[in-house]
DNA sequence: TTGTTATTTAATAATAATTATCAAAAAGGA
DNA sequence: TCCTTTTTGATAATTATTATTAAATAACAA
């Protein structure tokens, strides 16, 4: 995979970002470096890089995909409201392939824990509907 | 949330596949027994359904969201080539909640182990292709 | 039962996110 | 330099899902 400019802008930002962007707001963020850009670019090279295992791709809930420039395993969180996607911190030395008893025929490349939750944004904003 | 029949017959057949199914495959299966019955109406009724938490939306990997009848706290593996889902079967009582260390302000509702693998139709294809 | 009202349905249009297409530009060599 | 391959930007196409709406159905009071 050639490293060409774009390419290298948008796995820096991703990089830089803790939020798990979608594409699009990757997109508004890379666009401030590169104002030519296109979104085409953005998602094409954000699939050949999670294809090469450099970033991830989340699928949680929401419509939208995110990215994490962050491979490391870890776990995540993901808001029922919004769809905001926030790493979340679990005890040491965890690998969960370990609790495995019957992978029903799946050859099991990696595991994680995931949880479902509400936000502090949203949190809020139910408070606040409340009222 | 009124009991029709559209809607009763939608869960009995998601409750009845072990196979996580995508509204559309879910779709194809009630159609023999309502012929008549809209796509839309699948849609609607499996959203309504996970609303009340009678069902659970699942959004791991692939575009389509897929369904599973089965409320239970389980795990589950999907396969990155097709999407498709199955549940593992993990060391029993489990929380998971319980190895969060800080969860970044979220109020976690929900938590479960996730894998990602090869399903065994996906292994059989892979191996096809070599030869 | 009949009439009234609210809910649900089927059909289909609209939307939103993502992917495909393709000519032009850029990147690597030979 | 020239040639070949890859990548890009612009935009069309696709796909899954959601919204709309008139008609059908259900619930229930009179």
């Amino acid at each position: 995979m050639r490293i060409t400019n774009q390419r290298e802008i948008i796995l820096e930002e991703l990089k830089r970002l803790k939020t798990h962007p979608t594409a699009d707001e990757l997109y508004e963020v890379v666009k401030k470096r590169l104002p030519r850009i296109s979104i085409a670019t953005v998602y094409r090279n954000l699939e050949r890089l999670s294809e090469a295992g450099i970033i991830h791709k989340l699928e949680y809930g929401g419509r939208q995909k995110r990215f994490d420039g962050d491979v490391r395993p870890h776990s995540h969180v993901f808001c029922i409201r919004c769809g905001r996607i926030s790493d979340v911190d679990t005890v040491d030395g965890l690998d969960v392939r370990e609790m495995v008893l019957d992978s029903k025929g799946f050859q099991i490349k990696e595991g994680s824990l995931q949880f479902q939750g509400v936000c502090p944004v949203c949190q809020k904003e139910k408070q606040l509907n409340v009222n």
